[in-house]
RNA sequence: UCCGACGUAGCUCAGCUGGUAGAGCAGGUGACUGUUAAUCACCGGGUCACAGGUUCGAGUCCUGUCGUCGGAGCCA
């Protein structure tokens, strides 16, 4: 049997006979000659049998195939100018692996998303699936490469939590040995003893709301990537953010292109991901929204219309900081010059993906972070760990959040994070 | 939770003022040696989401339930 060969391989195996081993995507026929499209998780290519080549009993076999029959195919490597990956097979003879049971539900033609989404098993073999989970382990590969090469430790942070981690969402309650116990909001707060202990931490897990969110920019579970340094400020924060970013993006777009292209992806709107991005303060994000029309004053959190209008100004990443203070978490400083506000930052994507990162100095002062669980009504109990790293060698120190699932719909222009992660959990939808 | 739209063949949809259920694709059979969502001919395929109601008669009108989608709020 020849070598076994992957799609993305054949071009430099012209001339050769391979064996590839993968699913009929699709069939057409002309009489005397076949057309197959076979794809093997790296690509789709057409395999042309002839009744000459493969013989009168495998030519009537291949006219019958069904859709995603599982097959290993030997045939010569032939360069062709009409093939849209620049060459096919001239298939010599085929084994069936296994013929489907029954027809594919997803033929080729047009579907509607729910349907999609019932078959969100199968949906994963489209080009167009295979593209987003391609990118979206390409952006996590990424971001473990950016941390991982600038002295920074990998460190997960429990699933399971005692106690809201910032008492501001609705969390999945859990029986644990006949306690309660929830599923994590946030990794933050053991990140930041991470960052006591060593300096420079990443935390890099799943996490989880159980908003009534219904909108195409909330999972009830997804993943996060939570940055956390000792003795840095806000300022180093954006700038470990903005750079963060810049370097992501620009790994998707060296080694992702033809991914891109098979979404149509606007390639100059993240090639224009550089930096400095603007940083601006929440009031002139405010005065920016009043000039625009929108109704907007000081105590107002943005939502996604005033994201979008914020975002339109820009052609790249928008960090808004310095919010106020009673809309934002316990554990964000206070701003010295302003009390008023938090030593906060959010980042804002453009083309309207909202945001994307929220990030903050964090409150080092005992006492004061003492008063913040007490005005925010949370049980001072399960947080006498936290206030422990401020009662041992506090320090200044700063981190953020990246929520994945929105930045894969960013870069890869989705307009709904449901198709950015393999398997969706969303309000009123756990299956598949 | 609220607002709106939708639910008809495996899929995507049409079905007017209430009068015996349609198309394209998919599937099956056949034709075709270069197709790119191939083309052509023929064939099979329906609890019109469910339950009530109005009517001589309901896919169509009314009420309720369920489901899906979009948006808001909440949230990241």
């Amino acid at each position: 049997m020849p070598a076994h060969v992957y799609i993305d391989e054949l071009a430099h195996h012209i001339g050769e006979e391979v064996t590839l081993k993968g699913w009929l995507y699709g069939r057409r026929s002309s009489g005397k000659i076949h057309f197959l499209q076979l794809r093997d998780g790296t690509g789709i290519v057409q395999c042309v049998a002839s009744r000459a080549d493969v013989g009168e009993e495998l030519f009537a076999r291949a006219d019958k195939l069904g859709q995603e029959t599982s097959l290993i195919l030997d045939g010569v490597v032939r360069e062709d100018k009409r093939s849209p990956i620049g060459v096919e097979l001239h298939a010599q003879r085929f084994s069936v692996v296994a013929e489907p049971t029954q027809e594919y539900p997803i033929s080729p033609k047009e579907h509607g998303t729910a349907f999609l989404m019932d078959h969100r098993h199968l949906w994963l073999r489209s080009r167009r699936q295979v593209a987003i989970l391609r990118i979206r382990s390409e952006i996590i590969r990424a971001i473990r490469n950016y941390f991982d090469g600038r002295g920074f430790t990998l460190m997960d942070a429990p699933i399971f939590t005692p106690a809201a981690c910032e008492g501001t969402s609705n969390l999945f309650e859990v029986n644990y040995f006949d306690d309660k116990a929830y599923l994590t909001q946030s990794g933050q707060l053991y990140g930041e003893a991470g960052a006591m202990a060593l300096g420079k931490v990443y935390v890099f897990g799943p996490t989880f709301r159980a908003e009534k969110s219904k909108t195409r920019r909330h999972l009830t579970e997804f993943w996060m990537v939570e940055p956390e340094v000792a003795y840095l400020d806000l300022d180093g924060d954006m700038d470990l953010a903005e750079d963060f970013l810049v370097e992501v993006v620009g790994q998707v777009l060296r080694n992702r292109r033809p991914e891109l292209a098979v979404l149509e992806r606007d390639l100059s709107k993240l090639e224009s991901v550089q930096k400095p991005f603007p940083r601006i303060r929440y009031e002139e994000a405010i005065a920016l929204l009043q000039r625009k029309g929108k109704p907007a004053q000081f105590g107002d959190d943005f939502g996604a219309d005033e994201e979008t209008a914020i975002s339109e100004e820009f052609d790249r990443p928008v960090m808004i900081h310095r919010y106020p203070s009673q809309i934002k978490a316990f554990y964000m400083k206070r701003d010295p010059a302003d009390p008023r506000t938090a030593l906060c930052v959010d980042v804002i994507a453009p083309e309207g993906y909202g945001e994307i990162i929220g990030g903050s100095q964090r409150e080092d002062d005992l006492a004061t972070l003492e008063a913040r669980i007490a005005e925010h009504k949370l049980p001072r109990e399960s947080f006498e760990w936290y206030l422990d790293l401020r009662r041992y060698g506090s320090v200044p120190h700063a981190g953020f959040g990246l929520g994945i699932e929105r930045t894969v719909a960013w870069l890869c222009g989705l307009h709904h994070v449901r198709e950015t992660i393999p398997f969706p959990r969303m309000l009123e939808k756990i299956t598949p």
